[in-house]
DNA sequence: GTCTATAATTCGATAGAC
DNA sequence: GTCTATCGAATTATAGAC
């Protein structure tokens, strides 16, 4: 059953513009527009464009460290502790891919101190990472590799997922595109 | 020999603000705070921010092209030629941080056509790339994946290494990073 | 919730003197 | 090349009637 809020309409329609035309050039008035009302209307679900903004960033920020934390806190080894990160990763990034846009493309436009605060959660998530990565260093089940590099590396393999959802008509069967993106970050392209 | 024309300090202190604040948030006015000047100096070295962006933008676009062509068209194996490619990508990333922090953040404030133009083009470039590992997949080179996925996780593997150049202090050596990163898009992180 | 009207500010860009 | 001065447009946000 689908349910439709006016709310859930309003941020619908505001998340696509901003994935379309970024946040500082997606104006009140193309939000209203979209909706088929006056500006002033907007303000009836929103404090202010920024507040907008902030809610949202880390609303979906906290979903991932809410997915991450009991990963990390279970008893699992690194190798497995990681596939179930990438599983976590791109499950809400189906979910959710146009705030997971938003986390990844918008953050610059928060203003302090918010912006601090974004960038050390975003920080200490990557580090909850990188702590997998380097005890799967440790114990061998990892090679022996920069683990920053790494670490970023994987992220990176992971944020541009979120375009395959809203650009392309095509959707892989989520199961198909978890198989493939751990294969290529546990084993990469080559053959042997 | 460090050559520091005034243009060249002009451009400098542009993408520094650029990658700092967004292209959209960045205003003449703090283009001309930065270079200790008014802001109507600034129309001395550019005909509008507009141009600016295209400019740039294009420049370091071409760039990858004219690096990727003739590794295309070499006889190589596709294993070699997509080892060539991360190679010039890297080596492109360390020489010009800056503009390439402008090629994947800042492309969606181009206007039509010129938007339209440079998503064409930067598709033409995921298609030549994408070429290589079809060809390494049909050949045996690498495992039976799903080409479309692959191509992008490679591009993703490369496109956030900018960031180490422009974020942090430590300079990795750039053979290392290139060892680092080639290793882990061929054989991944897993040991065995 | 929706509208009209408008305040208050900021922005890109230009004119014209030196 | 650099400045002062300013224009015209666009933007966020609010006031107040319905």
């Amino acid at each position: 059953m689908k349910k439709s809020t006016k709310k859930e309409r309003f941020l619908t329609v505001v998340l696509k513009l901003i994935h379309k035309k970024g946040f500082k050039a997606t104006t009140m008035r193309d939000i209203a527009h979209d909706l088929n009302f006056e500006v002033a209307n907007v303000y009836n679900y929103i404090d202010s464009k920024q507040s907008l903004l902030e809610e949202y960033l880390f609303d979906i920020q906290d979903e991932f460290h809410s997915a991450i934390d009991p990963i990390l806190d279970s008893s699992h080894t690194a190798k497995e502790k990681l596939s179930l990160i990438i599983s976590s990763y791109i499950r809400i990034t189906a979910q959710r891919p146009y705030e997971q846009a938003l986390l990844v493309n918008e953050w610059r436009n928060l203003k302090e101190p918010k912006l601090q605060e974004f960038v050390e959660r975003r920080k200490a998530y990557e580090n909850k990472l990188q702590g997998v990565v380097t005890a799967g260093v440790e114990q061998g089940e990892f090679r022996s590799l920069n683990v920053e590099i790494a670490t970023q590396t994987i992220l990176a393999s992971l944020r541009w997922l979120y375009q395959r959802y809203l650009e392309t008509e095509v959707k892989l069967n989520p199961v198909e595109i978890d198989r493939q993106l751990t294969t290529l970050i546990f084993e990469g392209i080559s053959k042997n």
